[in-house]
DNA sequence: GCCAAAGTGGAATGTCGCGTCCGTTTTCCA
DNA sequence: TGGAAAACGGACGCGACATTCCACTTTGGC
């Protein structure tokens, strides 16, 4: 589209394939994946890829950004649609553990490393923040009900963030041996008995 | 000592500062240290690494070794010492954030992802394993008491354990901003809610 | 003090993955 | 259908590391 001429649709296609690609083997293996696996998977060279992102950072980038701001609509979506604390929360774990099925790697996001060339992307420290965000607001209502006991929200969200995160969710399922739901429903069991205000 | 010949000092020297230098940045970065930062750190030449360690990947181990079998240990005299449940539990979760601090990188390790390379030796494995055969006898024994709550102890203990994760106690420092006995105490406090018995 | 054995350091080598370059192929427009 | 422009792909260059090699140094036994 550029100077009045189309976009060929090879290069078009071969853009979607890239991505697809690179969504695929990043959500499965993180970033410690080849340039040259993805252009394999794609059906393309790797001067292909270079063409449009100007480096493995770039890439990982855009692919990052996709998948985090899907997951962070997901979780918006499932607690607009839940009216008490309890609701909101299960909706929360049960939304991001059915993602880690198909992308522990992409979801995976370690707030406190955050230099670690391309593995950390800016989009997951910010998926992360409003994860965070997200069960602190739910906290905060749940103490204004009294469902939830007293405690400094931000470090009472953390924790219940820590069980949120894609490797809690391979561990549980190691060992559960469950689907990703039978799992979901522990986590929810221990993170509302944290959280509950004593009978 | 081979030979008849005693092993020369300056050999045994070397050793001990090699080993030092790699606990000291195995512990604070992760398997992801050159060789030659290493040696330089231990004063000494890459070749006399190689000349004791066949590969990166054994002195990763080795360190690891020892970190993992002293962290073991310090666990189980920590728990020896306490008589109820509540009281194992405070233990393990103050010792190990206490460790975290310094160790943050040598004793995080992922169960599930067992292949990567050196960064998760079978030692971490283990130490993973014992802690969480810990927990989960500290919470049967709670089960039999009447003080924890019934559920699968294998899975409440998997969960706890994610809370006893250095990463965890990192991200949880960064939010308290307090001391690891700080950090320690609130997932002490969080833990046990999860755990106990409904009045 | 002498010397053979043990040990040392760091330059050299091999491997691997990122990113570039350019001859070839495909597409689009007229 | 012809040809210019865009896109392609994969060989190649390069830097970063792990590992090897060997001329040189230190040590322990005599």
């Amino acid at each position: 589209m550029v100077n009045g001429r189309r976009e060929r649709k090879d290069a078009q296609r071969n853009l979607e394939r890239v991505l697809q690609a690179a969504h695929e083997l990043f959500a499965e293996r993180g970033s410690d994946v080849t340039m040259e696996e993805v252009a394999r998977r794609a059906g393309v060279g790797v001067g292909t890829i270079y063409r449009r992102f100007p480096s493995k950072e770039h890439l990982w980038a855009a692919v990052s950004h996709a998948a985090c701001m899907d997951a962070q609509q997901c979780l918006y979506q499932a607690t607009a649609q839940q009216h008490d604390p309890v609701g909101k929360l299960r909706a929360l774990i049960m939304v991001q553990y059915r993602r880690s099925e198909e992308q522990s790697a992409l979801l995976d996001m370690r707030p406190e490393a955050a230099s670690e060339s391309c593995a950390n992307s800016s989009d997951q420290q910010q998926l992360y923040a409003a994860l965070h965000a997200m069960l602190q607001e739910v906290i905060v209502e749940g103490q204004r009900r009294g469902t939830i006991r007293q405690g400094a929200p931000d470090v009472l969200a953390a924790l219940c963030l820590e069980l949120l995160n894609p490797r809690t969710f391979l561990h549980l399922r190691h060992i559960v041996g469950g689907s990703a739901e039978d799992c979901a429903e522990h986590a929810v069991q221990f993170v509302v008995a944290a959280l509950s205000a004593r009978g």
